[in-house]
DNA sequence: CAGAATCCTGCGCGATACTG
DNA sequence: CAGTATCGCGCAGGATTCTG
């Protein structure tokens, strides 16, 4: 058995990995996630916004679109003047957290 | 104190998540390291473009520079006709392969 | 304050052709 | 086979303006 048939066997569309990424392999869309997380609570939009600088409105807004199609964070909005939106994880979200956490892990290992 | 000040305290550019990222944040980067993985064995430049497609001849020298570069894997040439050039992960990019397994693992649960 | 709507720009990326 | 070189463009993403 070669090395190409056994990721033929393993084709990578076909793995949880890309299923995943797809999910949240945006360019803000982990750091969207994590900043939520390491929050504790919820996060309003222009507080994300400064969080998640340089980003754009635009960026801002498709990325939270996609986060909350996905089922990752929810949008709850207060019926108020001035507006208040608040974006928070939900439990599909939280469930990512763990990863997002290796992630983080890793990285800090590396920079001592 | 407020939510603010607790992320200040934890500015996301200054945690090990922005720092991996800043890795292996690019469109192909996990899933080539990834792809070198699940093979169990390095991989040649055009298996690798392969199993990356639709990728690019440009975007995968690139990736495979940027990933060389940070140490992920290393770059084997034997001097032959026809070449032969192959990529596999150092200790650097195997110690990465946990943190990828979590991100596939997370996406097989929800796939079911 | 939280966006929506426009316009605009760069450059990431692909396609193609060529080489040792 | 494993790349480089060149060209060109699509569209992600930025900047700005406007509104409930």
């Amino acid at each position: 058995m070669e090395d190409i048939d056994y990721i033929k066997e393993n084709r990578l569309e076909d793995t949880g990995f890309s299923y995943t990424l797809n999910l949240i392999g945006g360019k803000y869309k982990m750091q969207a996630l994590y900043a939520i997380s390491l929050n504790h609570s919820p996060l309003r939009y222009n507080a994300m916004k400064r969080l998640l600088s340089p980003i754009s409105f635009k960026s801002l807004t498709n990325t939270l679109k996609d986060l909350e199609h996905s089922g990752l964070i929810y949008r709850k909005e207060y019926p108020q003047i001035p507006p208040k939106v608040e974006y928070g994880l939900t439990d599909l979200g939280k469930s990512l957290i763990p990863v997002l956490d290796t992630i983080c892990t890793w990285g800090e290992k590396q920079m001592k």
